[in-house]
DNA sequence: ATTTGACGGTAACCATTTACGATGTAGCTC
DNA sequence: GAGCTACATCGTAAATGGTTACCGTCAAAT
C-alpha cells in the first residue's frame, strides 16, 4: 500500500522496477487513486471554495476565469457559489465550504459584515478577499482603489473643460462599486472647485435599464449636464443609447465615461471611454496570494491594490462652447 | 459517535432530549462536521463536477447559472473546470473530477470524441451533456436543436422578402455552433429555392471583431447581400458596427439576423433580431436531469431539444425594393 | 565486518457511516 | 406481579481508501 502510495504521489523513495510494477498493475486493474480518501488521511483536498456574488455578471465571470486558470497552474480545483451579495447566503456557503475541508477560500461579496469575520473565524484554512475588503483590514484582500478610479475618471471630464457634471451611482449602501465610486466623484468635484448638486445624481442598480432611465432623468432638466460619469460601463452604455433615441449624439452632446472596462465597452459606437480595472488580474493575484498562503509561505504585503488605467476612446470630448 | 451522525444527519432514531445534549455538545465544542470522512463512509461527496468551455463567455456563464442554482437546490456544489474545448484538457479534467469522487458530471464542450467516450465509461457516476451531443445519442444530453434554429433565423429573412442572404459562420469544425447552424442556413436556403453562393458566407471565431471583419468583406462585394445571418450574436453585433462604421444603416440597409440572444442583444442600437437559446434553463435543464440521474430515478427522455424561439427586434426589415 | 542509504512493508490514523448487537422500557398476557 | 415481546434508543466495531511514521531488510560502500 505504502508503496503505491509512493508512485503515486512521486516520491522517488521508489526502485524504477518496482515503479514501473505498480503502474503495470495501475493500468491492467483500472486503478483510480480516490481523491477523497487521500483529502482524509492527509488533510488537504486540492480545492479551494470560491464564494462569488454571481457568475452570470461578465465582471465576476472575467474574474472567476482568472481564479480558475491560476488555481489549475497550482493542480487546485474550485467549488464555485453564487452567493447574490446576500449575507445569509453567503454565511452558509461558507460554512458548507468548509465543511468540505477546502485548503483555503476566496471570498467575493458584498459588505464583509461582523457575521462575515465571525464565520472567517472558525476557519482553519486561508482566506482571501477578492475584489472586496474588510473594515479593519484585516483580512488579505486584492481589489482595486475605486474611489481613485472614480477620481480619475471625473477628472479627465473635467480636463476636458466640464463643470456640469452629472453621476449615475450604485448604491451608497455597496462600499466599493456604490459608495466608494460616490466619493471619487464628490472629491474630484471639490478638487476642482465644483459644487456638488443633489439633482445631478441619479442612484441606478449597476444595469443597463437603469442607465436609460437615468439618462432620461438628466435629459429632462432644464440644466443638463454636459457629461455624465456612470459608475458602471453597463449604465454607461444605458445612457449612451438613451441620449442617441432621443436624436442627440455622443460625445458631441454629452460626454459619457465610467468604470470598469468591461468587453462591452468596445463593443458600443461610440467606443466608451472609460476607467479599467483588471478584473481578470484581480482574480489571479487574489488566487496567487492565497496559494501563497495556503504553503504557508510569508507575503509581503498581504493587501494587494491593483492599478487601474483610464482608456481614451471616443464617448469623450472637450465640451461645446 | 452513533448518535452524534444521528443527530447531525437528522435520523429520526434519537431521543429528543439527547438529541439537544448532542447540539449543546456541538455548539461548545465547536464541532463542525467533516464532509470529506464523510464522502469517504458514505461514498457520496453532494458534489458535481461541470467541465465548462470558458466561465468568461457569457453564454456559457449563463448556463453555468442555471446549473448552480438547481445544483444549490438540490444541495450539490460544483467544482468548475474551464477546458476552453481543447480535448487533452477536457480528458484531464474528467479524470481529476472522477478522481475527486463528484457524484456526477455535467460536460460541456467542443466535439465528443472517441476518446471522450472511453473516459466517459470508466464512470460510475451518472454523466449528462450540456449543449452538446455525442454522435450515437449514448448519453444523456440537453441541447437545443441548432440546425432548426438557423433555420428559422434564415427563414423569417427569406419571409421579409430577402434572397441574398450572407452567412457568417463558425468554423465547421463545431458541430454545433458551426456546422449545425451553417445547415441550417443552406436548408433554409434550399427550401426556398435559392442558390448557395459561397463567396456569401465567411468563417469567424464567434467574436466581435471576426463579425466586423466577415461584414467588411460583404460590404466590398460588387454584388452586396441584403441581408446577414451570423451564426452568433456577437458576430452580429459587430456587422451591425461595421456597416454603421461605413454611415449605412441597420435595419434600412441590411437586415442583420443571428442566434443565441445574449444580454448584448437588447443592448445595442438597432435591438438585435435573433433566435433565442433558452441559456439558463439549458444549464437548469441539464442539472436537474442529472440529480434524477444520480437518484437512479429512471427518467422519460434523456435526451431533450429545448425549445429556440425567435425574437423579432428592430435589425431585421423587408427588403428594400 | 560494519555502516549507510535505498527500498519496501506494517500498522496507526484520518472522521465519518452503518450494520449489528446491547440495553432499557413499556405494554401485554396469563 | 412475573415474564415475555416489541420497539425505541444507543453503543460498538468494522469499513471506507488512502498517507505516513516507523521499522526491518538488503546491497553496496567503507
Amino acid at each position: 500500500m505504502a508503496t503505491v502510495s509512493r508512485v503515486v504521489n512521486n516520491n522517488p523513495n521508489v526502485k524504477p522496477q518496482t515503479r514501473k510494477k505498480v503502474f503495470e498493475a495501475i493500468e491492467r486493474l483500472g486503478y483510480r487513486p480516490n481523491a477523497v480518501a487521500r483529502g482524509l488521511a492527509s488533510k488537504k483536498t486540492t480545492t479551494v471554495g470560491v464564494v462569488i456574488p454571481d457568475i452570470s455578471n461578465s465582471i465576476f465571470a472575467e474574474i472567476a476565469r482568472g481564479i480558475e486558470d491560476i488555481a489549475n497552474m497550482y493542480h487546485y480545483n474550485i467549488i464555485l457559489c453564487n452567493a447574490d451579495k446576500r449575507k445569509e447566503k453567503e454565511i452558509r456557503v461558507i460554512n458548507t465550504l468548509l465543511e468540505k475541508q477546502v485548503d483555503g477560500l476566496l471570498f467575493m461579496g458584498g459588505t464583509v459584515t461582523e457575521e462575515h469575520i465571525q464565520a472567517f473565524q472558525t476557519s482553519a484554512v486561508p482566506i482571501v478577499l477578492c475584489a472586496t475588503r474588510d473594515e479593519n483590514g484585516t483580512y488579505p484582500s486584492v481589489d482595486i482603489d475605486h474611489e481613485t478610479a472614480a477620481f480619475d475618471a471625473v477628472n479627465t471630464l473635467i480636463r476636458h473643460g466640464h463643470r456640469e457634471i452629472a453621476m449615475i451611482s450604485g448604491t451608497l449602501q455597496d462600499p466599493a462599486n456604490g459608495y466608494a465610486r460616490f466619493q471619487g466623484y464628490k472629491k474630484a468635484l471639490e478638487a476642482a472647485g465644483i459644487e456638488y448638486q443633489e439633482d445631478l445624481v441619479r442612484i441606478g442598480n449597476y444595469r443597463y435599464e437603469s442607465g436609460v432611465e437615468a439618462m432620461k432623468y438628466f435629459l429632462g432638466l432644464k440644466k443638463k449636464p454636459t457629461a455624465v460619469f456612470a459608475a458602471t460601463d453597463e449604465m454607461a452604455i444605458g445612457a449612451i443609447h438613451s441620449i442617441q433615441d432621443e436624436g442627440l449624439k455622443v460625445p458631441d452632446d454629452f460626454s459619457i465615461i465610467s468604470v470598469d472596462n468591461i468587453r462591452m465597452a468596445s463593443m458600443v459606437r461610440p467606443l466608451l471611454t472609460t476607467v479599467a480595472q483588471p478584473m481578470y488580474d484581480l482574480g489571479a493575484v487574489a488566487m496567487r496570494l492565497l496559494t501563497k498562503l495556503m504553503k504557508k509561505e510569508t507575503v509581503e504585503n498581504p493587501r494587494v491594490i491593483l492599478p487601474h488605467e483610464t482608456i481614451l476612446r471616443l464617448s469623450v470630448n472637450h465640451v461645446n462652447k
